[in-house]
RNA sequence: GCGCCUGUGGCGAAAUUGGUAGACGCGCUAGACUUAGGAUCUAGUAACGCAAGUUGUGUAGGUUCGAGUCCUAUCAGGCGCACCA
């Protein structure tokens, strides 16, 4: 009987589906397990081989757990919400909803080629109104909450209410950017729309007037994770800095808490890093400066207190609001001409222009410590969104200031002894302290890290300061000036003030519009919506949600997805509780994967879920490359040279469709039907063959190099597809996609197809397996289930090379060996191991079989070796015969040839057998 | 500039965590069988050498009886953050 494939993959894979074999429900009588993928965009370019890699890792484990005995959530969905499919609908006219669809269609047929053990009765899509009224839901709580930072956690902003009615604003706990301070008489005085605006300070989802990254090109609002130097991710447009009102979410006020608990989970250093880097703890401690002249004092952040003896100057972000106070006069139109020059800047031009620039303000602030009057200067080095937007600048141990002080002929007071600071700042946070010392602080002679401390120590004793950590990271901006999102459940009352939607009106669906752009008036395009009002008759909110919002909380609603009443009900939450293993792509780390943290942490203080982090451990799969090929057009004419002998001409490398080419030698005919314009081509050949170049280079249409791995199924088989994946390399490593090695795979399975038959017969027999049989397949079961557990899939497939040439060399016949060996292949090849399951007679599916246990006892090696130590040390080792009697071994281990020169012509005084595999021999 | 990760045959990669480096696969070489192929099977394949042998895990040191693995320095590549005080 011939192994085929594509028949056998057809059947089980219709048998899985009509036995739902993989439905999942709510079993209290087993432990849980959740394994999750990062739900796909569904593009129109479909799946390439790429995409399954992750895929297959999951399913492997998923299908590992359910043989182990655990009930197994491992569901998949889209992410349906996206910049792609609007684009393509304002070219087009065709609405995104269809267009995502039918990509939705395609992505599903692809993906069940595959084999995948989904349970697709849980699928969600972000853009459904029954799944994005829980995107609205969560908005909206958010909405009514404000952080309050003395425990630690989100409360209903009517609390607060409450506060400032009896208190005002002195003492309050809550988290907020803005400096504002009112009583409680100022506050009751106010109107509604006063105290709307106030509340707008503290809401964890506020509107706000912030620095947002606009993207004049896209036509939208851009969050940090979107933008790279500069310029959108999507696209590759520059991106302004400009001041709107945009929705926002208080993600900084959680920045500890994601900080802290990335110790709880089990992620990747260095996807944890990335994190790290993006929240950007740092501690330090504000310090308050008097202004000369003024009642005013500067607050400024530094995390060198210890430099305090060497400040010689002070500088202000542009933006600060403390530039107005401190602004004389006579230096008025030079600070205007400054910051005129600095807003008409992009924040591009300023990284790259690098050059030194500010203005003097004409104020002196007063240095605490030492009471000397230095100058305030007004500078773009200094940012206004971090810390307080004002420093203390110490040019002697900072570069940045170290410039300043140059350029403006600055004094420099070196603090540090033996720091060398003729041409550069000494920026090092290690030496001992000098010039350091008055009546009230004496910091010579101390390490700098003593003197931080110190010093911290005395401005809080001094009340000149406190001690203060901040952080980078900022609040997520949450509008988008788009269409192809989820709306706001935001009306604006007769005042102009935000208000939300009662929850009973949600899901708010999506409008049709006329078009899918900006209205005439420049409104997002919600603004040509007709009757886009709420129901109480109040215009409704124009923008949307960007693509973050659905894909921040889908995990929880696979839990529980058709439920009505919740997003996730209790029940579901807590036997579920969080993701066990997340598969994924690194391009989340500081987008996805810091929302979703913080969404699930902002549900878990309100007691919505019930775990604080929402991914346990997270597996980074790495991306598979293409391997593009090229063909080389001698220049201005339709001539075309092979790769060895291009050098000899003056060419064009051009990119050629690799299904034109095979092994890197072109197929001629092809490629002249290929495009007209090549119909006429000519050959420089050499050996008679076109040899093409090659170079490894993302996946994509543009490079002619996508894989579909619907071809590679349709020639070689889903198993063989899974099994190549998997044993390209460790799963974390990108690589190219390497078609040559599938060959080696593919042989592995037409071979262990080939030991269960002979011609059309069953060969295998009921018999008791060998010594050797037993031996090898239990060093499968150990190997294969150890390698699951720490995702090292390639070895496993390896393994089961080895094992079934081994069942081969040796001609066991015996079913229950290649019984077990089908179950361990069972999550890699599920279509083979399901037939031949069947084939040995076995009922059910295989993917229920239980996982074979493996016995110590089966894989005894026959040579045992023992550590040979002298008087404790280790010497040498040695090899015995399993099974030797200890005295039989310790004769060996002192007749050995390394014996004599430690034993130096004594007697050994007592020599010690120990079962671990230790000789030790006390001279 | 700061931080993290990775360097092993012609190629993808293994290495029981300090114990025979290169498992397994690709490729290559030779042979067998052939319906002559991009099929299947058998043997070989780190380098140098006829051989015994010698040298080999980016480079240079160190610890150890023993180092791909641990330590120090250095080089190369990749990633993250970056005028963050």
């Amino acid at each position: 009987m011939e192994y085929n494939f594509n028949e056998i993959e057809k059947k089980w894979q219709q048998y899985w589906k009509e036995n739902n074999v993989y439905k999942v429900d709510i079993d209290d009588s087993k432990p849980k397990f959740y394994v999750l993928d990062m739900f796909p965009y569904p593009s129109g370019a479909g799946l390439h081989v790429g995409h399954p890699l992750g895929y297959i890792a999951s399913d492997i484990y998923a299908r590992y757990k359910r043989h182990k005995g655990f009930n197994v959530l491992h569901p998949m969905g889209y992410d349906a919400y996206g910049l792609p499919a609007e684009q393509y609908a304002i070219q087009t006219g065709q609405h995104p909803e269809v267009t995502t669809n039918e990509n939705i269609a395609r992505y599903r047929e692809q993906l069940d080629k595959i084999g995948f053990s989904f349970d697709w009765d849980r699928e969600v899509r972000t853009c459904e109104p029954g799944y994005y009224k829980w995107t609205q839901w969560a908005f909206l709580q958010m909405f009514k909450s404000y952080y309050n930072t003395a425990l630690d956690k989100a409360r209903p902003i009517t609390e607060l209410e409450e506060y400032f009615k009896k208190n005002g604003s002195e003492g309050c706990n809550a988290h907020t950017n803005a400096k504002v301070e009112f009583t409680a008489d100022e506050w009751n005085a106010m109107t509604d729309a006063e105290k709307s605006q106030m509340l707008m300070n503290f809401r964890i989802a506020y509107l706000g007037n912030t620095m947002v990254n606009w993207c004049p090109e896209l036509g939208t609002v851009l969050a940090n994770d979107e933008v790279s130097e500069g310029l959108s991710i999507r696209g590759g447009h520059p991106v302004e800095q400009k001041v709107m009102r945009q929705w926002c979410l208080r993600v900084s006020a959680y920045a500890g808490r994601l900080l802290c608990d990335l110790d709880t989970i089990e992620w990747s250093e260095s996807i944890k890093e990335t994190q790290k880097n993006w929240i950007g703890y740092s501690e330090g401690a504000e310090m308050l400066f008097p202004i000369v002249g003024s009642d005013e004092q500067l607050l400024i952040f530094t995390t060198r207190a210890d430099t305090i003896f060497g400040v010689t100057f002070m500088v202000l972000a542009p933006e600060s609001e403390y530039v107005d106070q401190v602004v004389t006069p006579e230096q008025r139109e030079a600070v205007d001409a400054y910051l005129n020059e600095v807003k008409h800047k992009t924040e591009r031009e300023r990284l790259i222009e690098k050059k030194v620039s500010g203005v003097f303000s004409g104020s002196y602030a007063v240095n605490p410590v030492t009471g000397k009057e230095i100058p305030i200067y007004i500078s773009d080095y200094v940012l206004a969104g971090y810390g307080t937007g004002a420093i203390m600048a110490v040019p002697a141990h900072d570069s940045r200031d170290y410039a300043f002080a140059k350029h403006f002929d600055l004094p420099i007071i070196p603090l540090i002894e033996g720091a060398d600071i003729s041409e550069e700042s000494f920026d090092a946070k290690d030496g001992i302290m000098m010039n350091s010392s008055n009546e009230r602080l004496q910091l010579n002679g101390l390490q700098v890290k003593d003197a931080i401390a110190k010093t911290k120590e005395y401005i809080e004793e001094a009340g000149i300061g406190k001690v203060k950590v901040n952080y980078r990271l900022r609040d997520a901006i949450f509008s988008r000036q788009r269409y192809w999102g989820e709306p706001f459940p935001i009306y604006y009352d007769e005042d102009g003030q935000p208000q939300p939607l009662d929850e009973s009106e949600l899901p708010l669906q999506l409008p049709e519009v006329d078009k899918f752009l900006p209205t005439e008036t420049g409104e997002p395009p919600l603004g040509r919506a007709k009757n886009w009002v709420a129901s109480n008759g109040r215009p409704l909110e124009l923008n949307t949600m960007p693509g973050f919002a659905g894909s921040s909380a889908y995990y929880l609603r696979y839990m529980d997805p058709h439920n009505d009443e919740a997003l996730v009900s209790k029940k579901a939450d807590e036997y579920w509780r969080q993701v066990d293993l997340y598969v994924g792509g690194t391009e989340h780390a500081t987008g996805h994967l810091i929302y979703s943290r913080f969404w699930n942490k902002f549900l878990y203080d309100y007691g919505y879920v019930c775990e604080s982090e929402p991914f346990l451990k997270l597996v980074n799969q790495g991306m598979i490359q293409g391997r593009s090929n090229f063909v080389y057009r001698i220049k201005n004419t339709k001539k075309f040279v092979s790769f060895n002998l291009k050098k000899d001409y003056d060419v064009t490398p051009i990119h050629v469709d690799i299904k034109l080419v095979y092994d890197d030698v072109l197929n001629i005919d092809d490629f002249k039907a290929w495009r007209p314009e090549f119909a006429d081509a000519e050959f420089v050949l050499e050996d008679g063959k076109y040899i093409c170049g090659w170079a490894i280079e993302k996946m994509s249409k543009s490079m002619f190099n996508v894989v579909n791995p619907d071809d590679i199924v349709e020639r070689y088989g889903a198993d063989t597809l899974r099994l190549n994946e998997m044993f390209l390399g460790p799963i974390e490593q990108s690589k190219p996609w390497d078609i040559h090695g599938i060959s080696g795979v593919s042989k592995f399975l037409k071979r262990l197809w080939g030991l269960f038959f002979d011609g059309d017969t069953m060969q295998l027999v009921d018999e008791k397996p060998s010594a050797a049989a037993l031996k090898s397949i239990h060093t499968l079961i150990k190997k294969v289930s150890q390698d699951i557990e720490v995702f090292s899939y390639n070895t496993s497939v390896a393994a089961f090379m080895i094992c079934s040439n081994e069942l081969k060399e040796m001609k066991c016949k015996s079913k229950s060996v290649y019984r077990d060996f089908i179950v361990l292949l069972a999550p890699f090849a599920p279509h083979i191991a399901e037939e031949l399951w069947h084939q040995l007679g076995e009922q059910g599916t295989v993917c229920n079989a239980k996982w074979p246990e493996w016995n110590e006892e089966y894989l005894k090696e026959s040579m045992v070796k023992y550590t040979v130590l002298f008087n404790g040390k280790p010497r040498f080792n040695i090899e015995v015969p399993d099974g030797t009697p200890g005295d039989e071994v310790q004769k060996i281990a002192l007749t050995h040839e390394g014996a004599a020169r430690w034993l130096d012509g004594k007697q050994p005084k007592k020599v010690i057998v120990v079962p671990n595999k230790i000789v030790n021999v006390v001279v």
